[in-house]
Order: C-alpha cells, then structure tokens, then sequence
RNA sequence: GGAGAGAUGGCAGAGCGGUUGAAUGCGGCGGUCUUGAAAACCGCUGAACCUUCGCGGGUUCCGUGGGUUCGAAUCCCACUCUCUCCUCCA
C-alpha cells in the first residue's frame, strides 16, 4: 500500500515510477483529489462532534444533569443528525474503509520502484549482475530433466495425473530423499546465516493473504478450501510476513531473519500450456522461503545479502547460475526492486528462474501495519520487508539432475548432499 | 460437538454510565545519589488521524461489528478468538 504522506509530499516520484512501470500515472491525481475531498469532509465531522462533546461534558458537570440535559436536548438533537450525515459522507471517502475508492487506490497502485532499477518494459530488459561457474560441456546428448527422472523411476507424472490430474509429480525412491536431502540442506544453511526457522500454517484466512497484497482482486491464483475460508498459500512469504502484522516490534530485534519450508500451490491460470511438462510448473511444490524484516536503512544492503544467501546454496551445489536485476517493467507489485537467480539447465539449453529476491520497502509493512521503534522514546516506524526463495525445491531437483547427469543415465549426487543421503554418490537405474 | 470462564496500554492487572486515555505493578526513558555500577528515591512513558509555520487544538481507539444513552471500557445483541472441563482425534 503506497504511503499517503509520499503521495501529497511528492506526487512526482510517485509518478515517475508508475510510468517505469508502464502504468498510467493517472491513479496519483484520482488519490489527491479524493484525499483532499476526505480531509474537507473529516474536519467539519471533528469540529461538529467537538461540539457536541463539549455540551455532553457540561451536562456531566451539572448539579442537576436531568434539567441540564432537558435544556440542551434541541442543540443536541441538531448536532447528532449532522453528525449522522457527517459521518456517511466521511466513510465513504476514508481511506482506511475498505470499500472506499480511495482505499482501493492506495492498494491497487504498486510501490515505488527504486532508482536503481534498469529501465525496461520485459524481461529481455533485464540485466544480468554476474555469472558464477562454467556451463560443464558434457561430452554426450544432455537429456532433459523429464527423461532422466522418468528413466531412473524417481519422477512419475504419470500416476500423478492420475491421482490429481495436470501439474503434479510424484516422487519415488531415491527422488522423495533427494528433495528431502535438498530441503535439509537448505535449511540448515539458512540457520547458519542466522534465519529462525517455522512451520507456519499452510492454510491462511484470506484477510491475511490480502494483508501481504496477494490477493489482489485481478489475480487471483489461489486455490481455496472446502468451505472457501482458507486459501491455500502460495508462497511460505504469506504466513512468514503476516505472522507479525498489527504488531509492534523491538528495534533491538532487527533485522529478522524467518525461513520456513513449505508447500506452495499455485492455480498457474494465466500460464496455461506453458512448461507443460517436468517439474518447472506445477499446482504444488516446495520451497524454503527466506525473509526479513529490516529497518528502512538497511533493507537495500539486506537484499544484496539475501540474494548472496540464496546464491550461495548454488555455489555449494557447484551449478553454474547468473544473478539478474528485474527492469522496471518485470518489477511486482510489492517490490521496490528485485533480483532473480537463474540456474542453467544443460538439457533445457536455457536459464531458468529458480529463486526471486525482493525488497518490499515500507509498502507490504503498510498494509500489514507491522512497525517497530527505533528506540524506547522514538515513534514506531513501519519496517521493510524482504522475502526470497532459499530456493525452490523442484527446480533444485531440475538442475541437480540435469548438471549432474552422466552418459549412462547416472545421476551424481553433489557433495553437499551426500551427507544428508548417508553418503550416498549416485542415482543409478 | 457439549458446558463454563475470559478478551483493557510493550507485558501483567484494576476499573460505581459523566474530565478514565484509563488506577497499580513490571518494563523502558530521564534525573538525584555514587569514583563507576547496583540498590533506593523523584519525574516521564500508548496509538492513529485531522488541524497549526510552531506552541497548541481537536477526533477516534479498552477483541470485532452493531445497539441503548445527552454521555459507554462500564448496559444490550451478534460475531471472533483464548482458556478450563467433557467428547472426539493424529
């Protein structure tokens, strides 16, 4: 939710950044104009209920309050129906009604890109930060991850689709162990960088899927339960950065680091018969979610750290990867800016995104009405936020089984594995 | 699912329908004392919004939403959540 304050203090850069955006700066002008309507509106309100608060009160001092309030009744009648009327045109302009245009406005409008963001409509804008590791040249036909899993019996899309129809997989044998390998290892180098670790609910209320500006009402990805109450969560970000909402936290106890492995489900509407096949795209997945919770001057220099947090689970899996800065127009909604991580996939002959870094500023904390004080005299501030995959566990697998396949149909276990799969060197036939 | 109890400021915990935004304690901040610290003592200490150049003024908030009243933390209704017991269950 962008800040009030911003819009009336420097409606330029609010514009300036919906223009990188693509977007029709347009909504800045609707939002004053509506503001200042309220602000009109919310002050005659207080001047006219001042007023009557202060004839209630010299009743509460009269010796006789039965005569005292006989006597002021017809003034207070005359108050209370301009009250009443008062009060409907005001809620229907407050910006924190949620039915209010202007209250939609507010949340509807994206945040504010930060200067550093390259310019740019798409992806074939955005800008690559750094490579790390050789693409291998394997000396034989890469296979894709589909062939190779599905020949080593541990990727069954097959019977999955019969359990539950398009985008699912099931894991077997040594592929269940290799993912559980994976998120062991990712957790356990997100606690090494100092992240608390949760298991959240994987079912939230759908306020506080709102609350973090996942459900906006033009997207709709989300699947829900049975009696429509819950929906099921996206992204672990959903319950990690709404467990503190309408909280007020201790300075001291930034920043704060929360990870969480979960599942994410995802209706994939608007992706319709893209990445059909493998494990890219499905309805369900796992992921370890990394997120912060920073003051507002750090959460730029947390972001490069978050981004090396998640990089680093490459590195250690020794798979080549390049770091990328979204352009403006590839931006989300919540980011101020954000950087994804590419893995390269031998037998898909591409890059492929595996993990998404961003710094939502103050604009998700807004919205969340998650503050914290500096210190014990200072006033409460909002926090920024920051969330990003540490990493995606089936594009893990991807990458795993494509950089490590061999010309037999092997796959070679990373070293940074086999510990957590009793040493395990190889997936063999 | 059944029965009962409860929800108040960062935390704990009072609160006859009328200066109660809210006693008290803890915590926090400042001060006195001290070589320094602790202890003791004194003072200060909720939030959002509107308005003002500023001082200041005002409105709202005691789980949420309604209602009664000139006036509600206090009375009424509904809902949500928490706790205890029973039931059920992994």
């Amino acid at each position: 939710m962008l800040d009030i304050a911003l819009l009336r203090r420097d409606p330029e850069i609010v514009r300036t950044s919906a223009r990188r955006r693509g977007a029709d700066p347009g909504f800045v002008d609707d939002i004053l104009r509506l503001d200042a309507e309220y602000r009109r509106e919310l002050a005659e309100l207080e001047r006219t209920k001042a007023e009557k608060n202060a004839l209630s009160a010299t009743i509460g001092r009269a010796a006789d309050k039965a005569a005292a309030a006989a006597e002021l009744r017809p003034q207070l009648d005359a108050l209370a129906a301009t009250i009443a009327s008062l009060e409907e045109q005001a809620r229907i302009l407050a910006p924190d009604e949620s039915e209010s245009p202007l209250r939609a406005l507010l949340e509807g409008s994206p945040n504010v890109l930060d200067a550093s963001v390259p310019v740019g409509s798409d992806e074939s804008a955005n800008v690559v930060l750094r490579h790390w590791g050789e693409v291998r040249e394997l000396g034989f036909p890469a296979q894709q991850h589909v062939d190779i899993g599905e020949k080593l019996g541990i990727l069954d899309f097959e019977r999955a689709a019969k359990l539950s129809g398009a985008r699912f997989v099931v894991l077997r044998g040594m592929g269940a162990k290799l993912s559980r390998a994976v998120v062991s290892f990712f957790l356990d180098r997100a606690a090494s960088h100092g992240y608390e670790e949760f298991v959240p609910p994987y079912l939230v209320l759908r306020e506080t899927m709102r609350s973090t500006g996942h459900l906006s009402k033009f997207a709709d990805a989300m699947f829900t339960d049975i009696d429509g109450d819950l929906l099921m969560i996206p992204t672990a970000e959903v319950p990690l950065t709404a467990m503190y909402r309408n909280e007020l936290l201790d300075g001291a106890s930034l920043p704060r680091k929360l990870t969480a492995h979960t599942p994410c489900f995802r209706k994939e509407a608007g992706a319709a018969g893209r990445d059909t096949r493998g494990l890219i795209r499905l309805h369900q997945f796992d992921k370890v979610e990394l997120v912060w919770l920073t003051r507002p001057e750090d959460s730029f220099a947390a972001l490069d750290t978050l981004t090396q947090h998640a990089a680093s689970l490459l590195e250690e899996l020794d798979i080549p990867h390049r770091v990328i800065a979204l352009c403006a127009g590839d931006t989300g909604f919540n980011a101020a800016k954000t950087h994804d991580i590419e893995v390269w996939l031998p037998g898909a002959q591409t890059y492929r995104e595996i993990s998404s870094c961003s710094n939502c500023t103050d604009f998700q904390a807004r919205r969340l009405n998650m503050r914290f004080r500096r210190d014990a005299k200072a006033k409460p501030e909002f926090v920024h936020t920051l969330n990003g995959s540490g990493l995606a566990v089936g594009r893990t697998l991807v990458a795993i089984l494509e950089n490590y396949q061999q010309a037999d149909g092997s796959v070679v276990i990373p070293n940074a594995l086999r510990p957590y799969l009793g040493g395990l060197e190889r997936i063999s036939p």
